[in-house]
DNA sequence: TTAAATGATTAGAATTATTCTAATTATTAG
DNA sequence: CTAATAATTAGAATAATTCTAATCATTTAA
């Protein structure tokens, strides 16, 4: 019988067959990051986790991010010193950190331009990733 | 008449004009960088100018660092979690992680690919800079 | 030139974000 | 069921950086 805590996304199938359990408390976080995808600190992760789960640990959130970090799930995003933050946005893409606001924002990159720039590197460079970001400010659509 | 510390490098005339004085802390500092590009982390640069200057201090590695990033005159790099590493090449260029090594490099891209990826923006973000880091390893060259 | 004002450096304390440790709890395999 | 393994937890420990307040250096104004 499928356990209660099965109901609020799909990771147990994207860990399907990888060993890693999905568990309650990895399913809370992932969900949190899917439902609202503005590149939130892992305090900020623990913080919204403790609505739905309030006996969680902050070494739990952070157990839980590195494992979704190594299955692929999410992505790590450093846009400033300080905090790392995490982004579950799988799509090739960039991010914008909007200087004025200090939101980070996600930006579709054509496949093509990531092909470019990755042919930019000497023919022993093997990129297995690469990080694209962009500061500056978002103006008023209106200007 | 010229103070006798300014004999390293040409960080006085660089800072010329913008207010903020040539100090021997902040040219040893600056020679640093310049002479060993590896991306040092604010503690490597703390032990390297500890060599010719050996009462400096944490704190004003810090801040000479933060000093010369502010004028644009060093790049901040963020590889990994953990320290911030410190890059002097004002020329355009990306980051290639050497996952096998540790090791940072540099890697020119020439300007009209940056202007592509830049190009791939919506039209009101306005980006001031782009920083590209790839992750991956650096095969022999005889392979 | 001195005197005040401003800028820079310093040691050490404080803070932030993260990782570690060791104990407990949960799940799976035999 | 029982042992083995995996996951969670609270709190301690660590790493990197920033802050604080005192001192020292340089520039500006008289």
């Amino acid at each position: 019988m499928t356990p209660s805590y099965q109901n609020s996304d799909n990771l147990s199938q994207r860990l399907a067959g990888t060993g890693i359990r999905p568990t309650p408390q990895r399913e809370i976080v992932y969900s949190v990051l899917i439902s609202k995808r503005d590149h939130p600190t892992a305090d900020e992760v623990f913080a919204r986790v403790k609505h739905q789960m309030p006996n969680i640990s902050l070494a739990t959130v952070y157990n839980c991010l590195e494992t979704l970090v190594q299955c692929h799930l999410v992505r790590q995003v450093n846009v400033e010193r300080g905090a790392t933050r995490y982004c579950p946005n799988l799509h090739p893409h960039a991010h914008f950190h909007d200087e004025a606001t200090g939101e980070t924002l996600d930006v579709e990159i054509p496949q093509h331009i990531l092909d470019q720039v990755s042919s930019a590197l000497p023919a022993h460079f093997k990129a297995k990733s690469v990080d694209i970001l962009f500061r500056g400010v978002v103006e008023n659509k209106s200007l």
